[in-house]
Parts: structure tokens; sequence; C-alpha cells
DNA sequence: TTTCAGTTTATAATAATTCTAAAGTAAAAA
DNA sequence: TTTTTACTTTAGAATTATTATAAACTGAAA
């Protein structure tokens, strides 16, 4: 992933480049592998790895917006702390209660042989797979 | 399920049958299909439909203990407040978004044909599969 | 450059949950 | 029984994650 994607990114979400804002785009989609992170972590990173300041509301204002724009998706762990993922593909998720660590686990390695069908008027919408782990 | 057994749960969850347990052990245990649940909702019946006094401490306690004790599971849905369902077997769930209401889904009634292999030193605790719901 | 809409920031507000310490109550001991 | 002891409830404070607010700031267009 080059630079470049990042402003796409930004601008693709409404948002102007601004440094605190390229900062965190920087982190969050100029890697390699998918990514999964809470407000806290993400915070934590930009403090110590970054030399600007942020505010939590810009960290918090920011990754609604690249969420809203589909660039993060939102991951359900139990717990209070709310889970993004860079992957914003259809997938899975291992997760290990120890760590608190959220492991992607790509939508072609789950099958699925039978589901039930949707109650009354309602339809599917997304199938989730949720694998917790133990030691 | 009969009376009696709301005097189990409590006694095996390390509860004194007091008045408050008791009349939050028969709303959540004396009944014939399963039951979800936060504690918002809970408080909304007892201060209804009881005549005694809760405290919210009482009733985040009350819960714990089921839950410690295995009489009521919790769980993963999006958003602030935690779900509790009083169907503690193997099961799964769908997730209708326009309602923010669980329904239960036997486990029997999913097949899963292909998973991946735990990370690592891991192994697999459980498997939840979350189906979200539209209209 | 000036202007202006969009941003950041610190702080306050909100919401769910947990903690605390005092007053109350169930059950064991006498 | 009564007394005692250990467990409970309660109101309110504390905590944690998140959202709202309003003033100061800044990037980009005129």
């Amino acid at each position: 992933m080059k630079k470049v994607d990042i402003f796409k990114k930004l601008r693709s979400s409404g948002l102007r480049p601004t440094k605190q804002r390229v900062e965190i785009a920087k982190f969050l989609f100029d890697r390699d592998t998918t990514f999964h992170f809470t407000i806290d972590s993400l915070e934590n990173h930009l403090t110590k790895k970054t030399t600007c300041k942020f505010a939590l509301a810009t960290i918090y204002n920011t990754v609604h917006a690249f969420k809203k724009a589909g660039h993060l998706s939102e991951v359900d762990v139990r717990g209070k702390k709310t889970y993004f993922d860079t992957n914003i593909t259809n997938h899975h998720h291992f997760y290990d209660n120890e760590t608190s660590e959220l492991i992607d686990i790509d939508a072609s390695e789950v099958v699925i042989q039978k589901i039930p069908k949707a109650p009354n008027g309602k339809k599917i919408k997304n199938v989730e797979v949720f694998i917790n782990l133990k030691n």
C-alpha cells in the first residue's frame, strides 16, 4: 500500500488531510496485513510514536469517519471497548480471551453447510463466525 | 419449570434467597422459553411488575452471580449494553438491528462444514454464529 | 493575505458499570 | 427464641468508554 492511498482514504471519507488525520491514516492503512485496534490502543500508539498531539475526540471522529466511509469495520467483541478492523471484506474472527486479541479468518476458511432461514419478514444481512480460543 | 428450581438456582449460585433475588430468579428462570435481556430491561420489568425495591447494584450483582454459576450466558452484541441469555446451551443468534432484539438459534440448525484450526498453542473453546438481520 | 469552512482541543456531559460504606436482614449459635 | 455473625441491600460516588460543546486554530480558496 502506498502513501498516496492515505490521502485517497482521507478524501473519500470527507476529511481534510491534517497532521493528525494523516498520522492516523498512515498508521491504520499503510501496512500489509490487516489490523485490529481499539480507540485506546490507537491513542497509545499515536502519542508514543508520533510527535503531534491528539485529542481523544479527534481520534474518535477520524475513526468514525473512516468507518462511515467503509474503510474500517467494527467487530463485536464481548466487553466494553469497541474493536475496529482494517479488513473490510466479509470475514470472520478468532478471539483470544487471554490476550484480548482478534485474529482474522478469511471468509473462504469457513464453510457453512446449513443455516436457518430468517424469521418473518426479515432477511439475512450477513453471517459472522466468532471462534473463541483458550490455551 | 417449577418454583422450587428457583431456590436451587440461588443456592447453587451461592446466593441467599432474599426478596430481591427471588424476584429476579423467578422472572428469569420461571418460564418456558429462553429469554434475552439487558440489565436495563430487567430493571424496568422488576420496578414495574414487582412490589419490592431494587438497587441497580443488586441487579448487577445477582445477574453476575448467576452468570458465574453458569445459569446465564452473555452474548456478544455490538453496542454499549451487555446482553444476557437464559439459554446456556451451546447455540447461536439472530440479531435484529432494527429492534435490537436477539433470537436464539438452536445449535442443530447450524452446520459448519469447514473451520480453520486454532493458531499456535491455542484450542478452540467454542464457535458462535451471529446472523445479522435486516428488513 | 484575508476569509471562511472545516478542525482540534480541553472540558463537560452521558451512559453503562463497578465500588464503597453504612444500614438492614437471613441464618447459625447460644 | 434471642443474639450474633456473616451476608445483603442500598444510595451515592467512582470509573470507563464514548459523545457533545464551544472556543481557539488552520488549511485552502478567493
